[in-house]
DNA sequence: AGAAACGAGTAAATCGATTTTTCTCGGTTG
DNA sequence: CAACCGAGAAAAATCGATTTACTCGTTTCT
């Protein structure tokens, strides 16, 4: 049982030391497993740790590297099941490997996001794993490259000619959801997305479009975009519906029949909307989004989505990151994880529902 | 514009010293904004530090101080939007006073939580906010006490005798939603929970029947806990339901006609499992759920949920913290935050509903 | 005038570990 | 018998900032 010192300031490699009758540098090669060391006075060594309750300071034991064994990530925000499970994922992977984890949020703010940077910079991590606000090319990138550190870039991005990049293959997912959307007959379909600037927005919105007109060069696609913030989304959608002349009763002549959400929080908001008109899925319109979450398959209708591989994103981006901390040199790679498709209830066949505006 | 040695070593303040012709305890004394030093020197240390683009290594400036500018946050997971809020709102108050957060989660494992409590004091955090995974009786609890760490527990606790606590006011917020329910008419409830060890789904489930009880004697209240996974609540709630003769069509004899959930798992649990029966809200059963999401208020229809303070709890958390860190003696508090309870769609009057089986 | 006080600054110790260098001692070799 | 070798361990340097203790001048007070 070791509890010597309780509150007290706690035993230092010097203590061991002196307790075990050698010097520090013994004890530091000990404990690093070096073999020249005679077996007698390891023995004194591990019995002096055991009976103090030693354990190294990783502070000091960092003092002296050049990168020391941190990783920051950084992430838009916290909130979301998608970015919680990624630092859940990548905290264990660094665990695995004696690194800490250090988890920032940059709020959706690429001013913070290069703030937090700078911080880690001063940190000395041996490297970083940003999920920037828009996507590769933002200042903060820059600032990695400009002081030549060390990291991976995930999620909202594409490709980069510095550092390597893991996201989800999203105009492959956003390809997927034209198919069935089209298969099932919708030739008048409203995506919606949120941050114009993300490079996955774009991603799937191109994505989506190309295999759509492909498929039924007939379909009408009509889009709502908005930069940053939700509100000027709910807006521009509200508008959207009140313009046109979907309340009168003509029919499906003009109302889409389906609504493709690229943003969480585009589903949301599309669905608030919903709700607000009274409309219910799938009879009034169906609906997908990009980005799974719990709750869609509890809910009435169970909403249809694309699942990242959050997984396999946060483990190629550490092995990535791992990697180029050993030294690998080479050009940077970008991966493009596969998504899930999930075809739940919320998404129906134009020519069952009655598409009117009246609930109930 | 400051950049010389972009990816070689950084400059230290030594440099910053040399470059402009003092020591390297003038240049301390400048930063730290002594004012024993010549307007002069002090000059030419902001100049030097200006065109080195000198920042001072935070590793190394806490090497001395027995405590370091670091607070730990240790939560049970990160995926839920409580615990995602609560993570934001720490972290940027510890910004605010210079610190750094360093988050961890326990992954619902007080094993976990112990040795991430270690590290910590590896670290030599100055503080720690923990949400223990049971209550503030467990090993976490109990290894802070011993090795003297400075702490705050949060969330899933009541009270304790060494630390100050924060957390919801569960009792008055169950008493809130009994006395709505019961309002409403509702005399047959069921409460559902997760976490039968938890110090709050406890105070939730007490201060929910006493309060019901009181006001109506008659009521019936169910209660169905499962200790600490997911699937086997899933299954007990099927139990329950299949057991009880709800499905026969007896009207409302014996089917409660509410559903009280303790926690954010157990209401996505009871929708599914109304989804699996058809039961449709609130026509079929009413619903209600101890803590709010996003999604909560779009969907068709809106759940009620019980709003958590979180940013209450997170500054009240980190107020008590550095008051401690800064040396505050004194008896432990223990502060219990009110909450909200947000009466949405999903409960209606068991006199309205046809409390059948078929959906439709 | 001499002592005390003060302003401005520096060298050195410190924090706790790691790593390089140096030292010691027993044994071997020429 | 001196030179050499090598295992094993100690001493010292290092990492980068902070802090203590101390050194000069200069001013002020008695």
């Amino acid at each position: 049982m070791a509890h010597r010192q309780d509150q007290q300031r706690r035993a230092s490699i010097h203590d061991v030391a002196s307790r075990a009758g050698v010097s520090a540098a013994t004890v530091s090669k000990v404990m690093a497993g070096v073999t020249t060391v005679k077996p007698e006075n390891a023995q004194r060594v591990f019995d002096a740790i055991e009976q103090l309750g030693y354990r190294v300071d990783p502070l000091a034991s960092d003092m002296r590297r050049a990168k020391r064994r941190i990783i920051g990530a950084i992430m838009p925000e916290f909130e979301s099941e998608f970015f919680g499970q990624m630092v859940t994922q990548l905290e264990s992977m660094a665990e695995q490997r004696g690194y800490t984890l250090v988890a920032a949020s940059s709020r959706e703010s690429e001013a913070r996001e290069t703030e937090i940077l700078a911080r880690m910079h001063d940190w000395r991590v041996a490297g970083v794993v940003l999920a920037p606000v828009r996507n590769e090319h933002g200042p903060a990138a820059a600032f990695m490259k400009a002081n030549g550190m060390t990291g991976v870039l995930i999620d909202r991005v594409l490709c980069d000619d510095a550092f390597d990049t893991v996201s989800a293959d999203s105009a492959a997912a956003s390809a997927e959801v034209a198919r069935e959307l089209i298969g099932k007959g919708h030739r008048h379909i409203l995506v919606v997305g949120l941050g114009e600037q993300a490079a996955t927005v774009r991603a799937r919105l191109d994505g989506f479009r190309t295999t759509a007109l492909h498929l039924a060069p007939d379909v009408r696609i009509d889009v709502v975009l908005a930069e940053t913030d939700v509100e000027p989304l709910r807006a521009q959608l509200r508008d959207y519906f009140d313009k046109g002349e979907f309340d009168r009763g003509e029919g499906r002549g003009k109302r889409p029949t389906a609504v493709y959400s690229l943003f969480l929080k585009g589903t949301l908001v599309a669905l608030s909307e919903f709700r607000r008109r009274g409309w219910h899925c799938p009879n009034d319109i169906s609906l997908v989004g990009f980005d799974d979450a719990e709750w869609m398959q509890v809910t009435w209708p169970a909403i249809a989505a694309v699942v990242q591989p959050v997984r396999q994103i946060a483990g190629h981006a550490m092995a990535a990151l791992f990697a180029r901390i050993e030294g690998e040199e080479g050009p940077p790679t970008a991966r493009l994880e596969p998504c899930k498709v999930l075809m739940r209830e919320s998404v129906g066949s134009p020519a069952n529902g009655p598409h009117s505006a009246n609930p109930r």
